[in-house]
DNA sequence: GACCAGAATTGGTCAATACCACTTCTTTGT
DNA sequence: ACAAAGAAGTGGTATTGACCAATTCTGGTC
């Protein structure tokens, strides 16, 4: 065993005796006394960090964290999501602006490289916490006269249907594990190379029509995905089924 | 911007003058090569092994790693889940024992703490490279005379099927990022602190009884999740369904 | 009492060096 | 010719020392 691996078991029985919030002992402070580097210290630390027991603040000190909140991610919008947890969701918006869309969102939405689609980011809150970052494309022909404000505390699939009249028939999610990067890890107050969750998803009209290319980073040690599983058939030695079906915001209709 | 970011622009612009399965130089002659410390240089390279496009291999190199699979996961049994895109499945029995369940196990398992419970650890592996580790905990009384020799190969819902008469009725499973530990990192053959998903999955019978807890991590630089997303109406106010409905291998009955 | 400037404290980054553990290749002995 | 032993090269870990950057505290000034 490692001293990195001593140090984290110490600096695990230390956080067991304190109280949330409260914070550990100064770097300098704490190696000495683990009779380790500050830098090996460091790299024990960062497990435990990344791990979601500890939280870095520069020029503050080190504290416990919360523990991870044992909470369900829904496969739907954000703000029911949050409503039926019982949190106050909001949002930040970060950009808003319309864009030439790039080859990539392009492919996504079904429209020319050139075609102008709106573009925004947007920071996601539950009681105030950061929880998500969105970035979402939509074709600019689609949502004429979008401003910042039409944002704010409401959802963007009501938005979509009672002003523009576009309700949401199908869509596709992927969802991997990632890491934050720079500037996800700034917007959000986490920590660089925390994992997180990436999905990416596109949704489109009953009739075919492509609306939505969103981009979320949903924080992991936030986050976590619940499936209740029933069994089904296979027909035809294929599934026919989508291997996983999601709830989307509840519409009227589909 | 720091050195470390620095050297990781020059690293990233020599990753593409090279093959994959090249190895980079050896970090003492990149080091002084681009004129940093070698912490700075592993720091910065540490980075590039995280998100993908490098391999290490202790007491050999550094190499190009392949561009990540764009690969689906499937939300069912991995056997058939390889199957279907065509790969060939296999399992490396780590370890099978007979312990105590223990109090988290026999909690969600809801058999005492004393009570026996087959422990199964095995390692997955796809056109025979590794790809999730699964550990497995089932009630001794359900599978009496279970062996290593039986799960080479063979779907484990199979076997509970066919020899056992044991049909999953239902199941629970949660997914959340997180990143492999030491153990984990050297059965799957990845660097200390990848990306992974973590599933914990509960099954039980048509009755309520409960069969099998997994806990299998997979790696993320392999998997990704996908869902097709249909809508869906609330009833009132409520989501009575499930927020993911996942399919589970093709039994006859449900 | 309120406010601002600077000192002190804390985490963040980097350098240079040493040694360990694993792999690979060479050498040597049979 | 083969195999075992060893040397060399690789990534992995740790130490020490130094400086930078953000925050917080302190004391002086008005």
């Amino acid at each position: 065993m490692g001293k990195q691996d001593e140090a984290r078991e110490r600096v695990l029985d230390l956080i067991e005796s304190l109280q949330v919030g409260q914070a550990i002992p100064p770097e300098r402070q704490l190696c000495v006394r683990l009779g380790v580097s500050r830098l090996t210290l460091r790299a024990a630390v960062d497990q435990l960090v990344q791990e979601g027991y500890l939280v870095r603040r520069h020029g503050s000190g080190t504290f416990v964290s919360q523990p991870k909140i044992a909470q369900q991610l829904a496969l739907t919008s954000f703000t029911e999501d949050m409503v039926r947890r019982g949190m106050v969701p909001s949002s930040r918006t970060l950009e808003l602006a319309v864009v030439p869309a790039g080859a990539r969102i392009a492919r996504r939405l079904q429209v020319s490289p050139e075609d102008p689609v709106v573009k925004i980011r947007r920071l996601r809150l539950a009681d105030g916490e950061s929880m998500a970052i969105e970035t979402l494309h939509v074709p600019a022909a689609l949502v004429p006269g979008l401003t910042a404000a039409d944002l704010e505390g409401k959802s963007f699939y009501e938005l979509l249907e009672h002003r523009y009249g576009i309700v949401i028939g199908y869509g596709q999610q992927t969802i991997e594990p990632t890491v934050t990067n720079e500037e996800e890890s700034a917007d959000l107050g986490v920590p660089l190379h925390s994992p997180a969750l990436l999905f990416e998803r596109t949704t489109s009209t009953e009739a075919g029509r492509m609306v939505e290319f969103v981009r979320s980073i949903y924080r992991g040690d936030r986050y976590r995905l619940v499936a209740e599983l029933s069994p089904q058939r296979a027909r035809n030695g294929r599934y026919s089924q989508p291997l996983a079906q999601l709830v989307v915001r509840g519409h009227e209709e589909g």
